[in-house]
RNA sequence: UACCCCGUGGUGUAAUGGUAGCACAACUGGUUUUGGUCCAGUUAGUCUAGGUUCGAGUCCUGGCGGGGUAGCCA
């Protein structure tokens, strides 16, 4: 149960709102929604829908200057595709506009409003700062009549831009800033996506949005945090005009690691070509992630997944991957594509002959059914499905091994072919006629399956493989003078040519994401996919539990006998007297490399005046070796050794921690290692 | 340095004042014609110091830490 359902509840318990739950969400049609977005629409919507109310949909268009229908259109098909309706109740915060301007005169009736002349600047400067109060405007007592006519004349167009403004009168001491005389409307001569030229004074933000809310009979207005404290100010409006209050909620924004959120950064992404697009699909927008081939289904529960709180969190993006691939789990069609093609000729199959196999579509869903794939002389395997000289546990092909190709035969590779430089280009292999579909009459095992495609048949398709924007978990964190996009994944996307794909995607319709089996899931580009050029976009890999079995294998471990084992027993406590006997001391880095098993831990040979020792710590997440070598660092000289996953270790580094980061204390300048600190 | 909000495993989150639970991640093992899926298990947590109480993650006070706020943006 969260505070925003235990609060409905109450409402509900006392009829506050008379049994009614009616939110909305009210996008400023200024940008692109994104799966930020994406939160508070489930939220806006999902409240609705769990207590039989209602959500509207409304473009909070109040500046002129940044707003175009261009968005409206893409809000509307994003929050459409997410698979929310709101009938008949879209609206705009400009259908309010006269409204609104009622309310002003009226409040500059009841002496709580003003025409101020203060520049800009000077609203600035008397608004105080965080720690000090405000002073008034001069024109602060101007009298009713006075300011009618002005704030009439205002409306009328005969002040420039920016020369005056409507302000409320409530409190310049106020330690709540919102609540130092804020300004209701600003003399903007712009014309209006909606309403042209009919206005040249526009309302703010903060007198708007409450009285449309207000107007529209909204019970609870959800939004997030940091309208927290514009909350006093709508309730302050709403109170001096005696008209409905809805009850604003705040919650948390969504973050997501290797990704931005603010519409100002992403903007910058495309216009500044980092990315080819919106809809780019490794942008976090609706539009990308759909194009990436992201499902509504699982963005939804991802949501529901990530829940509501008032913290400000981040969200490991693999939370959203394994909603997205729980969902396509069970829904995709299966299909096989090889997307590095190595050539396999079966050299006991007949030539010519063709058959057709066949394959089911989906084992999580028997409704799927199956479908015949063809099978001949042939075929195309994975490059990274055969090793010349296999590890142990690679249970793919090798010279004289045995492996399934899916749905097909038992196959042997005799030979691998390989050109003047030693690359292998082809494979010859036999294949076992007893073993069709994949079982032996004999009953013997082959450990792998592998994926295929027959030559003849394939279908040639660009692939394009994603992965995250960026390098960082979060981009923001960077050296001084550069900013995120110094962060930029350069490898973001690599896109492959001459991939090979069973004869049954050529039909594949855009929207459709398929499981290319064991590579991942991938769904026809909704841009540039076309019948004579077809072109694929990885949504998102599957699990591999080889790669981790095989990086694993790779680096061979250095054994090093731990010289003296001496035994320590959980952490020994360092009392605040003992803290004193605590030797610090600066070491340089020579050496790191990474614990083998132990991909956290970092295995370092350090210098510490005339002496070398090795440290063993668990930085491994957040520098690499090559980071690390060389700077100069504070180690605790005079600890006991201890045996970290079986690496000895002589002392710790000194660091701070900060939320997800760690940095290493470093020491810069010219004091040379094994001084002394403190 | 003012005001507001917030601190629960690595991450995201539950818990009328009453056994700190779930999910992701990690690690084991099992099943498997996808090294996918599925199944079983392991590791790991209430920021801190006091107070109230039979009993505190929850209530109170202080400290520490994080976020927000000084647009004529939304």
């Amino acid at each position: 149960m969260d505070f925003i359902r235990a609060i409905i509840n109450e409402h509900m318990a006392k009829g506050t709102y008379q049994q009614r739950v009616h939110t909305r969400f009210p996008p400023e049609p200024n940008g692109y929604l994104h799966i930020g977005h994406a939160k508070a629409i489930c939220i806006d919507f999902g409240m609705a829908l769990e207590y039989g109310g209602k959500c509207n949909l409304r473009m909070d268009d109040t500046n002129p200057c940044k707003e175009d229908t261009e968005y409206v259109d893409a809000i509307i098909e994003d929050v459409h595709w997410l698979g929310f309706d709101w009938d008949d109740r879209f609206y705009y915060a400009s259908d309010y506009f006269d409204q609104m301007y009622e309310y002003a005169e009226e409040m500059i009736n009841q002496g709580k409003a003003y025409v101020d002349d203060l520049t800009a600047d000077e609203i600035r400067e008397y608004r105080g700062t965080l720690t000090e109060p405000g002073k008034e405007s001069p024109c602060r007592n101007r009298s009713i009549a006075e300011n009618l006519a002005l704030f009439r004349r205002m409306r009328a167009g005969e002040f420039p831009d920016g020369s005056r403004t409507l302000r409320a009168k409530i409190d310049m001491a106020s330690p709540n800033l919102n609540m130092r005389d804020p300004v209701m409307y600003r003399v903007l001569h712009a014309e209006h996506h909606r309403t042209g030229d009919k206005w040249c004074i526009y309302p703010m933000y903060d007198w708007a949005h409450g009285l449309e809310d207000s107007l529209e009979g909204i019970t609870h207005s959800l939004c997030s945090l940091e309208f927290e404290n514009h909350r006093p100010l709508y309730d302050w409006f709403l109170i001096q005009l005696g008209v409905h209050k809805p009850q604003q909620i705040e919650f948390s924004r969504l973050n997501l690691t290797y990704t931005v959120m603010s519409k100002r950064k992403l903007l910058r992404l495309v216009k500044e070509g980092f990315v080819s697009g919106w809809d780019d699909p490794r942008m976090p927008t609706l539009c990308g992630l759909r194009r990436r081939g992201y499902t509504p289904e699982s963005l939804r529960n991802f949501v529901a997944k990530v829940g509501i709180t008032k913290f400000a969190s981040t969200t490991d993006v693999v939370l959203l991957e394994h909603c997205l691939r729980e969902h396509l789990n069970q829904i995709a069609p299966r299909a096989m594509a090889v997307l590095d093609p190595l050539k396999v000729v079966i050299t006991n199959y007949p030539e010519g002959q063709v058959e057709y196999l066949e394959a089911i579509n989906n084992p999580e869903d028997p409704n799927a059914g199956t479908r015949q794939i063809p099978f001949g002389r042939e075929l195309y395997i994975e490059r990274e499905d055969f090793m010349e000289n296999p590890p142990a546990k690679f249970h793919r092909l090798s010279p004289g091994s045995e492996v399934r190709l899916r749905w097909g035969y038992f196959l042997t590779c005799t030979e691998a072919v390989k050109d003047a430089a030693g690359n292998v280009v082809e494979l010859r292999c036999t294949y076992d006629p007893a073993t069709k579909g994949g079982n032996a009459p004999d009953g013997r095992k082959v450990k792998g399956t592998i994926h295929w495609v027959s030559a003849t048949h394939a279908k040639d398709a660009e692939i394009r493989l994603y992965d995250r924007l960026f390098v960082k978990e979060n981009p923001e964190e960077c050296e001084e003078g550069q900013d995120f996009t110094a962060n930029l994944n350069p490898d973001s996307l690599t896109m492959l040519k001459g991939c090979k794909l069973e004869p049954s995607l050529a039909e594949a319709p855009a929207g459709t994401t398929y499981q290319f089996e064991r590579l991942g899931y991938f769904c026809p580009d909704n841009r540039d996919s076309k019948p004579g050029h077809l072109v694929f976009n990885r949504t998102v890999q599957l699990r591999d539990t080889w790669a981790k079995i095989a990086q694993k294998e790779a680096p061979k471990p250095a054994p090093k006998a731990p010289a003296a084992e001496a035994p320590v027993e959980g952490v020994a406590l360092i009392g605040i007297d003992d803290f004193a006997k605590v030797e610090l001391k600066t070491a340089k880095v020579l050496a790191a490399e990474v614990v083998p098993e132990a991909d956290r831990l970092l295995k370092l040979q350090v210098e510490i005046g005339s002496e070398t020792r090795q440290i063993v710590a668990g930085v491994a997440q957040f520098y690499t070796p090559e980071e690390i070598v060389g700077k100069t660092i504070v180690v605790v000289a005079n600890l006991e050794p201890a045996v970290i996953r079986g690496v000895q270790s002589n002392g710790m580094l000194l660091a701070a921690k900060k939320k997800r980061n760690l940095r290493l204390i470093t020491v810069d300048g010219d004091i040379p290692s094994g001084a002394s600190i403190g």
